[in-house]
DNA sequence: TCCTTTTTGTTGTAAAAACAACAGAAATGT
DNA sequence: ACATTTCTGTTGTTTTTACAACAAAAAGGA
């Protein structure tokens, strides 16, 4: 665990700790280092989520099956990310997602039922604790609410133009990598591979952008 | 202020509080109560957000008009629902949608930065009360990967099944009242009024469903 | 009550997307 | 370097959706 202590106090959620607290932390949330590989199932639909979980490296896609058997990805996530921090506030509230390692990754798991039990009041650094809690799950609200904004444009171009104009704002320049692949996107904007593919070979030929496997330059105004 | 003191009691946002602590935090907020009329703006797309918003009655759609000029409905909140308060953690983050008033509405406005700059220490219930929001964003983000879902599936036959599935669920039964009138239903789920119209007969005609206006009954598990 | 306005349902047509099948390119492993 | 696998792009066809225009029903006001 030790050998981690750097590692994880970069992320967000132990942000403005000293090095004294964050033992302090660890100790009384029991933490837990555990690896999993490209495949695994870290969250599966229908758990009860009572631990925190922080990826500490790796890549995790939320994801959802629908009823009729299309792959939905919610979100992608990454080094520093929380996973489903949403689900452990509401108590017993199954999750209705799955989590899926797809690079090989490291999970710090806080068991927060236990400690929010035990040290409300014991622990001072709770407060600080929670406070980031809110920052992270503000910023995820904002992120879902992009996707929703994302998905919700009428075409395919449409789809693309609002997703790649986000990114390249994200970025602070029209020159930007994406983290998915072709059918990841396709998957995160719910439309067809092919057509999606079809369509961007038509925004390139028409100058709209350039773009060479996950490296896109946009060259319009959205 | 006081003659709604028993409304703003029962807000989430205050649960667990005495009408000691309430009239404390009130002022410390500097809270004030602003009526607002059906149409009325609330946010605005750019706006700032640095005040907490609670519906104490009335109805409010969260919205975006997308660049080509379509709108979406991101969510419908009531009474008790806090209004972009995501936005407010995030600081110096533009509001990207816009918060429009559908039914008059009274609205309980507080001034967090002030606080939260003032008293982090001072006030003993600062504690309680972020932990109040912290369980309302989860609740929030648990809805918004709802509304992912309900609009991610790829027909409009779908996305009406899986929406009336979820709502039913919501409410547990088959018997249930839904909160969007038919416009404002396909601009929740995306599509075009005419076109789920359509399918709402059809579905109807196959007896997977039966509805009267705003009122439905789910025949099928989906 | 009757008239007006708003909401909801219906239909045909044009446009867009999904799907399937395949070709070419890139990445991976030996 | 070569073979194999994965990823990406292309094309034609079928299915679905959006759009427009209108009809019917419901709600609201005088």
């Amino acid at each position: 665990m030790q050998k981690y202590y750097q590692k994880i106090k970069k992320t967000p959620i132990f942000y403005d700790m000293t090095d004294f607290e964050l033992e302090k932390m660890l100790e009384c949330f029991k933490a837990v280092i555990k690896k999993y590989e490209a495949g695994d199932t870290i969250i599966r639909r229908g758990d009860i989520i009572t631990k925190i979980y922080v990826i500490l490296d790796g890549e995790v896609n939320i994801e959802k099956d629908s009823y009729w058997g299309r792959r939905i990805i919610i979100q992608k996530l990454h080094e520093n990310n929380n996973i489903a921090l949403s689900l452990v506030a509401s108590k017993n509230t199954e999750s209705n997602v799955n989590a899926i390692c797809t690079k090989d990754a490291l999970i710090l798991i806080l068991n927060y039922e236990k400690c929010s039990a035990m040290c409300q009041n014991a622990c001072i650094h709770h407060g600080a604790f929670i406070r980031n809690m809110f920052k992270i799950l503000s910023k995820e609200n904002i992120e879902l609410v992009e996707k929703i904004e994302n998905i919700s444009q009428k075409s395919i171009r449409d789809k693309l133009l609002t997703y790649l104009s986000n990114e390249s704002q994200k970025n602070k320049s029209n020159i930007f990598e994406i983290q998915f692949n072709r059918q990841e996107l396709a998957d995160y904007l719910n439309i067809d591979r092919s057509a999606m593919s079809f369509e961007l070979s038509k925004l390139k030929q028409e100058g709209y952008l350039d773009y060479k496997k996950n490296k896109f330059v946009l060259k319009v105004e959205v």
